[in-house]
DNA sequence: CGGATTTGACCTGCGC
DNA sequence: GCGCAGGTCAAATCCG
């Protein structure tokens, strides 16, 4: 308790920079396993401003005094806590010497915390002021779309909207730039950053009780993304509590299905998942399992894997939240992927309040081709990528009426399917998938029947240039033509991300 | 022995 | 209020 503090001063210290991220590091502390997404972010901060030369902290780590550095961000807290520790080996050595040598220290450190203190305040105003900016064009863009839309959309607030569902987190930031402060949540929201980080503690702790006591711990702080996996309680919730929060919906969040065909139990997408339950679904004979990634501890993302009870050999694997952590290339590939697939579902959800099918975005009808369909009406809106519509695959059953589809030609990029950026153990465990293609990881599939399609890619492009409120241009200037490399084209953080690892919103044409 | 998986129990929301 | 279903937890078990 003391340590969380402790912790949560230095956070206030540091400004707003992680006010997105801020939920991060209060319930975090209550479950070590969580602690892992603020403890990195401090650690590699601090690791690449460390002078790991100096010598004066190199003497002091010979001397066995180095666990004065061990928590590196709070050095001044760290100091009192160490400081005992330390004197006590001086006194026994040479007191004076020692203790000039601590306060030089001391002062080495007051010296670049406030380095570092100036260095967070300045990336904290660059990411307001990119956010301010961002909020401004999408509000510009909100404003053209409201006459279309009507009053009978209930998702009134554009940016919100879109932000929700990318972080469902409540985001002070966000909250700040909000337009309508209307409720009482926004505005408690709405203080100085110097207070940001304690109301934003207040906000979590209030979402605390809203969500079931258990589960808490779990997902914790450094869940941005998936606050409870598929918890349909809290959009409830808020919605029950005030009407006008219908635009809120701070949990509402996308998710993306994969359907391909699969004999394996389990697709390889580059991450490492641990299977944590399994459940019989109603009206399937086939269990559901549930996994979450554990590349790093605390990372928020969980898919569910179930086989279609149509059809067994379709594998139905649903994503959900941003990883925490760096990932490999092929988790790369399918979390942008997957990402990008939301966050074309989110530009669709705030144009089209009807299961996005009178989005502009979604032009094409499927006729054949593998295809995404997106579906509002459910809990939670889903993309689904069916990637099982391929030459030689066999015709399933059409989703709900509500969804709207488009087309993802899966056929004619065996060079994406051949990616390199896929290792080749990967690939040899990979099943023979039913596309008539050599064994492929899920990642290459999706990538690839993403990526290979025009509409997808205008779709996606409309999608991030509503977002990001740059003028629509042609798909290929907006989402670029970067051959088959996925780290090579980077769109600008989408809304609520901005200190993930990868972006929301990168993804590859060919 | 540590990590992953299994599996029954538990929690919560929803519909009746 | 009750039962059902989805989701998660955590102890037991398995496995390398």
């Amino acid at each position: 308790m003391e340590k969380k503090h402790r912790r949560e001063l230095t956070f206030l210290r540091s400004g707003d920079f992680l006010r997105p991220n801020s939920g991060l590091h209060d319930r975090t502390l209550d479950d070590s396993s969580d602690h892992v997404k603020p403890t990195i972010k401090e650690m590699d901060f601090f690791s690449t401003n460390n002078q790991p030369h100096d010598p004066l902290q190199e003497s002091k780590i010979n001397n066995g005094s180095s666990s004065l550095f061990d928590s590196g961000v709070n050095t001044g807290l760290n100091l009192l806590s160490s400081s005992p520790r330390v004197s006590r080996t001086t006194n026994e050595e040479k007191p004076n010497s020692e203790m000039s040598a601590l306060r030089i220290e001391l002062q080495r450190l007051h010296e670049e915390n406030r380095r570092l203190r100036s260095m967070l305040d300045q990336i904290t105003k660059n990411y307001n002021e990119l956010q301010g900016q961002l909020f401004m064009a999408v509000q510009k863009q909100a404003h053209g779309n409201q006459g279309e839309q009507g009053a009978v959309n209930g998702m009134s607030s554009l940016p919100v909207s879109v932000q929700q569902v990318m972080d469902p987190r409540p985001s002070a930031a966000l909250d700040v730039n909000a337009p309508s402060a209307s409720d009482d949540k926004t505005q408690e929201l709405s203080v100085s950053p110097v207070n940001t980080m304690e109301v934003v503690s207040k906000e979590r702790d209030h979402q605390m009780t809203r969500i079931s006591g258990k589960h808490v711990s779990v997902e914790d702080g450094t869940d941005r993304t998936s606050q409870s996996w598929g918890s349909p309680k809290s959009p409830k919730v808020e919605q029950s509590k005030n009407e006008e929060q219908v635009s809120e919906v701070p949990f509402r969040k996308a998710r993306v299905s994969v359907r391909a065909r699969s004999e394996a139990p389990l697709i390889s997408d580059g991450c490492q998942w641990r299977k944590y339950g399994q459940k019989m679904a109603k009206g399937n004979p086939c269990p559901r399992a549930y996994y979450r990634c554990t590349m790093a501890v605390g990372c928020p993302v969980r898919k569910q894997v179930q086989r279609c009870s149509e059809d067994k050999s379709i594998l139905i694997t649903t994503y959900e939240g941003n990883h925490n952590h760096p990932l490999p290339p092929a988790a790369t590939a399918m979390a942008n992927t997957t990402s990008a697939a939301a966050a074309m579902l989110l530009s669709g959800s705030t144009t089209s309040k009807d299961g996005l099918s009178s989005s502009g975005y979604f032009p094409s009808l499927p006729y054949g081709s593998t295809m995404a369909t997106l579906s509002a009406s459910a809990p939670f809106p889903t993309i689904t990528l069916d990637l099982t519509q391929g030459p030689n695959a066999v015709p399933f059953l059409r989703p709900p009426p509500s969804t709207a589809t488009f087309p993802l030609p899966l056929q004619g990029y065996p060079q994406l399917l051949g990616h390199s950026m896929f290792s080749p153990t990967k690939l040899s465990a990979l099943p023979v998938t039913q596309l008539g293609q050599r064994p492929a990881s899920m990642v290459d599939t999706v990538t690839a029947a993403i990526a290979s399609d025009p509409n997808f890619t205008a779709a996606l492009a409309a999608a991030i240039s509503t977002i990001m409120g740059a003028p629509p241009s042609n798909s290929g200037n907006t989402i670029n033509n970067g051959g088959n490399s996925n780290a090579s084209n980077r769109v600008p953080g989408l809304p609520g991300s901005p200190q993930l690892p990868q972006s929301c919103t990168t993804f590859s044409t060919n």
